[in-house]
Formats: structure tokens, C-alpha cells, sequence
DNA sequence: AAGTGGTCTAGACCACTAC
DNA sequence: TAGTGGTCTAGACCACTTA
């Protein structure tokens, strides 16, 4: 084969990684939706004025990122949230003898609220940022064992009502994929001791100021901004939290 | 270039995979130590007959889950537990403003064990079998927050004394790992209130049964076997355990 | 300067899916 | 059968490290 002089690449970093950019920013402007196909690899190529080999690096950095999804024969489509795939990479609660099964979602209340600096800290928003503010009861095996506090920036979430949360047929983070273009990638949490709330003491059916596992969540979208601020409390009387370090990413 | 047809792949799947498990081999039998250069790219696609490009392939994998690590120009390493690399991949506990810090371990105390049922269906062993039970306690910012107490299966550490774990200059990773041969690539942890006992309260500077913290955790060596059996308690008034979803893999 | 890994290419062939 | 992604190859050139 001829010597080729690869095209210049930026002073950004490599081709491939400029490419993966590329792709994401046409993910975050919506050019491919949730679910959707994207173009062919040798399309894609083309259009980035790539080889094949440099766009499937970038593909497979996104598809490692569950960001995209490849099927043979198919094409790679745009990851979707959905309740019966990847749903347990965001509830990690199951039963102590290790049983998973999806919660039975009741939504409690709705109000809107003026964001609290705390809040405002990890949103990375303005201090009394106008946020929708609902709260969720779980229940696993016929009971009661989370209770969700998600608060939301009106701004990112334009038109929501609380008969939208009610009637939504999927999960949470679907729903802000279909209803928003808020493609949730990944969170951090913070686990803590926390105790009951008048509220949650009834929904858990605990007594006020029992001890319960508290876990604060940031959710980040496509971008890496924060869209969602989320505090959970669990009775982990007969639950647990679930954690790994084990990077069980591609096990054929 | 000539139509050169590839060497038939095996049943088990592919070629990359296949040389990807030769070298999980290679690395368990003790081939390559931790810490130590493995050969180049070159004489690696040569040994295992295939193409630098598949070779690499490999080497991507095991780069991705921590267990080998590349340096341009100087070779590619069998990763090492290290305080100063990776450390606060398995120590997840931080104080609630955010801080890190590296814990101070002093160890309470060591003992022969017989194993319970429980601690012998997590490791994968027989009931009874006899086990190193020791107890640290870890100092943040000057003050215990966190207990852990540990077991491991005497057969897979044959000869490890109280003195040798008091004199470890490492973390207890790189201890396994150095002195036993032991590399844990990764952990399940599940996360619950739980109620301090007798020592944990002394230790923790809380009330006899106050809410702590509790972690279950098991560890996995290179062969994806159980060899470490760890119950964490941590006093969250100030601290937090921190997980995440964020596959942050590689970010340059 | 020599050796290492890092990137990129151009193309072949295979496996899977849909029509 | 046509089109897709999956694997593999053989090699060029670049960037980094050590000496």
C-alpha cells in the first residue's frame, strides 16, 4: 500500500478522539435520537474523512460508554433507557438473599421550590434556581423499601407536569430521553446514615428517626452537565445497595 | 497486500480473545510479576502467531480492567497495587466536604477462624474452612471512621503472620499481590444500616449500637475467584462512601 | 539513535440480518 | 443477495523514553 500521509490532526489531541467529539455533539443536538440508527460506519467514515479503523475506535470508546449500541447486521443505534435493559445500572437496591426485581413507582407529590444553595452547588446552578421538585414511593416485593426525592431545573425540563409522571410508561430516565433529549450517562452517589422524615417513616413504615441509608445523586447527561439532583433513603431491614469496582464491561 | 487467510480461530470464540486468555494465563501462573515489563508488542503477536493489531486488541482489554498498564516508550506493565495509583478505586470512603486522604491503619487484631456458612457461600468455600480473621481500624483527618474486619482462606495465603501484616509498608492489596501472588482486579460490595458492636463503638467513638455503615465486600483475584471476605464499618457523621456509575475509564 | 507503544490506513474475509 | 458490523492483517508514521 502507498504511503499515506494521515490528514493533520488538530491540536485538540487525536483523530479518533475528534471524531468521538463529533459524534457526541450530534448526539447532544439530537441529529440521532434515542433508539434510533445512526449512518453506517463507512458513511460515518466518509463524513469525517476518516478510514474505517479510526471511526470504529471512536464508536467503540461511545459503545464502551453505553452511549451507543452496535448490532451486527443491524447498524448501532442511540442507547435508550429502557426498563429491561441496563435498568439495574441505575436502581442498585435488591434483597439481602441477592433477589432484583423492578420497583412498582408511586408518585407521592409534586410542587415546584426555589433551589437551595446546597442543591445549587451540585446542579452547578444559581442559588434559587426555580427547580421541580417530586417525590417517589418504591415498592419491592408488595412493600415499600425506597423513597426517591428527585428535583429537577425548570429550564432543562420545559412543560412538565405532574400528570406527565404519572402517565409515563417507562422509566424516569427514558421518559427525560423521549420527553426531553436528556440522555442520562452516568451518576455519582454518595451513601451516608441518614434518619426517617415524618414522611418517609410512614411510606417505609419505620419510625420517625430510624436509622436508613441515605444516597445523594447527581445525575450527568451527554455533555457531562448535571441534570438531576435525586436523595434517596432506603430501609435496608431486609435490602441493600449494591456496589462493584469490578469494570464488568464487555463479558461476552 | 496479498489475501492471506487468518489462522482458523478456535471454538471458543475469537483470536483476540483467545490470546487475551493466554496471557490471563500467563499473568496467573506468575509469568509476569506485578510491577514488572511484560515483552513488547512485536514479540507477543509473534509468540501468540497473530498481527501486532490483534495483539493489541488484547492488551486494550486488559488495559481497560486495571490490569495492565501501557507507557509510551517504555513498555507495557503488569499493573501493582500501589497507595499512590488506584488506591481510592477500592477505598471509597471520603469526608462529606469532598476531602480524600489517605487512611492511617492500625491493626486491632489477628486470629484463626473457623468459617461460618455465610462467609464460606461468599468465598466459594467449604463450611469450616479455616480462616485469617484480623480487624483494622483506619483514621481519617486524625480520628477512626472506619472498621474493617477481614478474612482470608489460610490455603491461599500459607505462612501470613500478624507481624508481616503490621510491617506491610503498602496497602494490603499490594501486600496479597507481592507476598502471595494474589491479584485483586475487582469487588462486590453491598451497602446496609447496620448497628455498632462492642469494639466497633470504642473504636468509632460512637454509642454501643448506633447506626453505622456497613459494607460486605468480596474481593476477586485475576481468575475471577473469591479470596478476600471483608465487613467495612464506617461512622458517617462527617464521612460518606462514595460510588458512581460514571465508567470513567479512559479520560485522557 | 534505537526501541517502545500510539495512531491511522486500506483492505480482506466472516457472521449476522433483512428482504 | 445486499448491507451491516466484527475480526484480522501488514504496514507506515508519530510520540515518547532511555541511553
Amino acid at each position: 500500500m502507498s504511503t499515506v500521509t494521515a490528514m493533520p490532526v488538530g491540536p485538540g489531541g487525536t483523530r479518533y478522539k475528534e471524531v468521538k467529539e463529533a459524534m457526541l455533539a450530534a448526539l447532544t443536538a439530537q441529529e440521532w435520537k434515542g433508539g434510533e440508527v445512526i449512518p453506517s460506519e463507512k458513511k460515518l467514515a466518509e463524513r469525517f474523512g476518516v478510514s474505517i479503523g479510526t471511526l470504529r475506535k471512536a464508536i467503540d470508546e461511545l459503545c464502551a460508554e453505553n452511549i451507543l449500541i452496535r448490532h451486527q447486521g443491524l447498524g448501532t443505534f442511540v442507547a435508550q433507557h429502557r426498563r429491561d435493559r441496563h435498568f439495574f445500572r441505575f436502581f442498585r437496591v435488591a434483597r439481602r438473599d441477592g433477589d432484583q426485581t423492578y420497583p412498582v413507582v408511586t408518585l407521592v407529590n409534586f410542587k415546584r421550590a426555589k433551589c437551595t444553595p446546597a442543591v445549587a452547588a451540585r446542579l452547578n446552578i444559581d442559588d434559587g434556581t426555580r427547580l421541580f421538585v417530586f417525590t417517589n414511593a418504591l415498592a419491592l416485593h408488595e412493600k415499600v423499601v425506597v423513597v426517591d426525592t428527585v428535583m429537577l431545573p425548570e429550564t432543562k425540563f420545559p412543560g412538565l407536569t405532574e400528570s406527565m409522571l404519572r402517565s409515563r410508561s417507562n422509566t424516569l430516565y427514558n421518559f427525560y430521553q423521549d420527553a426531553f433529549g436528556i440522555n442520562v450517562t452516568g451518576t455519582d452517589e454518595r451513601l451516608r446514615v441518614a434518619y426517617a422524615s415524618e414522611l418517609e417513616s410512614k411510606l417505609l413504615e419505620v419510625d420517625v428517626g430510624a436509622p436508613v441509608l441515605e444516597v445523594e445523586r447527581v445525575a450527568y447527561s451527554l455533555n457531562q452537565k448535571p441534570v438531576e439532583y435525586r436523595l434517596t433513603r432506603i430501609n435496608t431491614e431486609h435490602y441493600e445497595y449494591i456496589a462493584n469496582t469490578t469494570k464488568a464491561s464487555e463479558n461476552a
